[in-house]
RNA sequence: GUGGCCGUAGCUCAGUUGGUUAGAGCGCCAGGUUGUGGCCCUGGAGGUCGGGGGUUCAAGUCCCCUCGGUCACCCCA
């Protein structure tokens, strides 16, 4: 037998369920909030990546699955959505305003553990061509919202502004001297980050306690980015969503600006327990070589993490059951089966070549809110119906049953 | 890439100082009930003891290598 791969995960019942829940709960969403469907390529040009998240990301350096195709070009498999989004969005005229929702398996090389996998699944948004907060406040809404109705508990939202390229430049040198001063007690690490990337270092595990009385973005914004924040804030109280400034949170994207943000729950306990993240990236469309500018705001979550902290539902899975008595009687069975189906009612059966006992039994397993004995009855123009939960059987006209099932 | 722990039935695990045909519970299938699930009883199917090599009269058990799982570091979903 041939094993799946190292850190791939298959997805089966009953876990399964969840993940369906959070599918459809995620689509329905979306369309709520007026975003469109998009499917992505899961393959791109290693390029794409290595400009886009940019190069010196652990994500680009060292979790990537690169590798040549037959024709000698360099692809990587996605290791998120982002990036590719914006370049279809680029790639199709880039104007105006696109909202999006994706979802689908990103990869990334690394050591599995707890919530980190190296294909996992991502449910994401794209608010492209709206540089004002409003974009910012609706994706950030949407990621709590997608958790909440998921029955995920404790949601708690991190926020930060890291300000644009003209805040940073002059914050930078801060930072970069507060680091020098500190060199001797931070990790190899965050000395190796600390002139090319001193951002990173901020939110360094390790280097917490040193680097917790560094200069922080939040407090170097300049007018404009301030009070785009300030808005961002408003508007998140004005929606009832409850955060927490995280004025450490960097992330580790090189396209990110302004807005940053995370989404915890205490639900799972992990390491890594982020569940989603995101934030504004109005560089990033000219990084991947976009004429002109593309403000945008973006937030990715993680399915796998999410499906963790949710709820086990006990709904039943199946309207109806249909037991066969007898193997003569599977033509009518399968017909009326199919016929229930077509009516939108959730059916199942086992076919008639087992005994009634062993049908029951797998109705049971089912989670079947009832059962349907096609049997003698049936020529009388009658089925029996039982309730599995309470157990109360009646035989009915059939007509009458099929009005009874849809209730 | 580094480290800790762990690999025996589909799942959770037991297996004595190395010693005969490797066990249990749950699950699955069937019967007890020729038309009825959950509870109960009976029976059945199911195992290259992760893989390879070594030590030994003898290895699930000891040694080495390797693969995998898991958790953690780094970083992120």
């Amino acid at each position: 037998m041939i094993p799946r791969l190292k850190g791939t995960d298959d997805i089966l019942p009953p876990e399964s369920a969840r993940w369906r829940r959070l599918l459809r709960g995620f689509d329905d969403l979306a369309a709520r909030y007026g975003y469109d469907l998009v499917l992505m390529p899961v393959l791109e040009a290693t390029e794409l990546f290595a400009r886009g998240v940019g190069a010196d990301t652990e994500v680009v350096q060292k979790q990537m699955y690169t590798f040549e195709d037959r024709g000698g070009r360099s692809v990587t498999l996605r290791p998120e959505f982002t990036a590719g989004i914006v370049r279809a969005y680029v790639e199709a005229g880039g104007t105006g305003v696109m909202k999006v929702a994706a979802s689908g398996p990103q990869f990334r090389y690394e050591q599995p553990q707890k919530g980190r996998r190296r294909q996992f699944h991502q449910v994401d948004l794209e608010y492209l061509g709206e540089p004002g907060p409003r974009a910012d406040i609706e994706v950030i809404e949407m990621s709590h919202r997608l958790l909440a109705e998921a029955g995920v508990p404790g949601i708690t939202v991190h926020l930060n502004s890291i300000g644009d390229a003209s805040d940073r430049a002059t914050y930078r040198d801060l930072l970069r001297d507060f680091l020098h001063g500190v060199a001797n007690e931070l990790s190899p690490d965050s000395r190796r980050r600390m002139d090319d990337n001193p951002l990173r270092v901020l939110d360094s595990k390790v280097d917490k306690d040193v680097v917790a009385a560094a200069p922080v973005p939040l407090d170097h914004l300049g007018a404009e980015t301030a009070a785009h924040f300030a808005a961002v804030r408003s508007g998140l109280d004005a929606a009832g969503i409850g955060y927490e400034i995280a004025p450490r949170l960097v992330r580790g994207l090189d396209y990110y600006n302004r807005t940053v943000f995370e989404v915890f729950s205490p639900a799972f306990e992990a390491a890594q327990s982020s569940l989603g993240g995101g934030g504004r990236y109005d560089p990033l469309g000219e990084l991947i070589g976009s004429r002109l500018p593309v403000p945008g705001v973006g937030v990715a979550m993680g399915c796998d993490r999410i499906v963790a902290a949710m709820p086990d539902l006990e709904s039943p899975r199946l309207d109806v059951f249909v037991a066969v008595a007898g193997a003569a009687r599977e033509d009518v069975a399968s017909s009326w089966v199919r016929r229930l189906r077509a009516e939108g009612l959730r059916v199942d059966w086992a076919g008639g070549d087992r005994s009634l006992k062993s049908q029951f039994k797998a109705a049971d397993r089912s989670g079947a809110a009832a059962v349907a004995v096609i049997g003698d009855e049936w020529e009388r123009g009658e089925v029996r119906v039982k309730s599995m939960a309470t157990g109360e059987e009646v035989t009915m006209d059939i007509e009458e049953a099929v009005a009874w099932l849809h209730r």
